[in-house]
DNA sequence: GCCTCATCATAGCTTTTAGGCATACTGAAA
DNA sequence: TTTCAGTATGCCTAAAAGCTATGATGAGGC
């Protein structure tokens, strides 16, 4: 019997479905059901009534979900305990970020590691792809967070995949076409588009032509903006639309209506880039803390 | 992190020493001390310090120590808990056992699987290993537990092994041979022998019959015991020495020296049957309480 | 009554990782 | 200096977690 089977058996619980739980827990259905049915083989019991289509606790699983809970909290409670009288590590850490594209990790990420960490110093610094990979050969940056570069580019680097991005049209709530269910690029070419500055966002512009060359017209980009902030406060005051990555979704809230766009490109995949050489134990734990939260 | 970390976690500190923590874990050294290693690298702080030579817990280890025994506490609790309310599986479990060779698995086991299933009622039966075997095939035991016997004998069964017995000398403290740091087989053969019964124990006498065949001596058999409590007194009494398993130490206590065999047998090996073909539940989890306890 | 959908279970295969063996390293004691 | 009692490291194997594909089953709509 290990953490996970409470871990998984608590997600279940909670749930009371093994698909919505394997979603959460990022792990397969079957895998997940397997394991619930080897931690009952263990225990001797039953912590589900089974039907081929739902599960249901039993009065046994009622009392194990409220004990493994607490387990599992007891569990993390130890190590912070020690970790206090450890004094923790400390020291300071370098991160570059891609604002728009990291609105939904950084946030989490922070929070997760600095409970690990109280006494490391995060630095976060607002840069292009293309800066975050200098700096961090230069050692002036121990974890980049953006959209992946292409391979050529991470020599002597490693990265691991955060999370993936659809790119989405975002439109004011009264535009006409904030009531499509899609978009097509076609679509966008007729209307003024508010763009990512040319300068602080290079990838962003090559990433627009790539998109447009199979159309043959070119998007009429009425706007640069060097934040997501003012760029959402364009396409709301009716300047035009815009494409952005969905996970801007969190920023929007009701100002503006997300739209899928029709024959997108696929979804933009966020990595954290580090040294490849070894020696950068906090950029570890800060990646740890960024794929856990 | 799995419950795994604080068990190996736990036993090493409470040694302070790898290689001992990993032989009671039956575990290997080196396996054990990446475990611990990997605990540390993911909690973030040192728990012990080192040196090539030991290891001590720092003061974070020690706060750990005490939580994590907690944890592994309330782990048990938490199942046993919910036992409690399931009712726990009821019924009976048949247990054929070789009284000598199970004198020390024989109690751990009960007391373990009693724990888990304080409603299943255990019968035990003293028996022979050919009694064993038949009632195995009759489905009046549903486990037994005694020395392994010839593979074609264990046809539609399946075994595990418990645990392995030299065989060794028992003399009365004030023989003359009590002294001996080891004894030979031809040294024995100038003994009465006390062995146990022809009827009950045919094994025993075959395996005499083997280990004597190379000397060109005859032991002298000078009584025959149906148990080993009476096999001890006559031994005491002084009526000759016996070849017995050394897990008897645990009965003999200071009555009786058991000294090594010179040039003996290999160890016996004691192990738990049942019946290949599935649907033995209990007697699967009182196997496992039999290797756990 | 029968189809479709949602859901859980099973089977077979792949990947990960715990754990094993051999061995190097290290400081203390002899 | 050698030996000894330890821990750590490298490499390999085997067990187990996890994945994909697929089967089975009951509920709800048509």
């Amino acid at each position: 019997m290990e953490l996970r089977h409470f871990r998984y058996f608590v997600a279940v619980a909670e749930e009371e479905n093994v698909s919505r739980a394997a979603l959460k827990l990022h792990v397969s259905q079957p895998g997940l059901s397997r394991q619930i049915r080897d931690l009952e083989d263990e225990i001797g019991f039953q912590l589900f009534e089974r039907s081929a289509k739902s599960l249901r606790l039993t009065e046994a699983g009622k009392i194990f979900l409220v004990e493994a809970r607490a387990v599992l909290l007891h569990a993390d409670d130890a190590v912070k305990k020690a970790r206090a009288v450890s004094g923790g590590t400390s020291g300071e850490i370098n991160v570059g970020y891609a604002p728009s594209l990291t609105v939904q990790i950084l946030p989490a990420a922070l929070r997760e590691f600095q409970e690990k960490f109280p006494n490391v110093r995060v630095a976060l610094h607002d840069l292009s792809t293309e800066e975050m990979l200098a700096q961090l050969g230069e050692k002036k940056l121990q974890v980049a967070l953006t959209v992946r570069p292409p391979a050529k580019l991470l020599r002597g680097l490693r990265f691991e995949e955060l999370a993936r991005y659809a790119l989405c049209v975002a439109v004011a709530p009264k535009h006409p076409l904030a009531k499509a269910k899609s978009i097509s690029l076609e679509q966008i070419s007729r209307e003024p588009l508010i763009a990512y500055s040319r300068k602080d966002y290079p990838e962003y512009h090559a990433m627009l032509a790539k998109l447009f060359a199979p159309v043959g017209r070119r998007p009429r980009i009425a706007g640069e903006h060097d934040s997501g902030t003012s760029l959402i406060a364009a396409v709301e005051s009716g300047c035009g639309i815009a494409l952005v990555p969905e996970c801007l979704a969190c920023m929007v809230g009701p100002r503006l209506k997300l739209i899928r766009l029709r024959d997108g490109p696929p979804p933009i995949p966020v990595v954290a880039i580090w040294r490849a050489e070894g020696g950068a134990e906090l950029a570890e734990h800060f990646i740890e803390a960024a794929k856990a939260g």
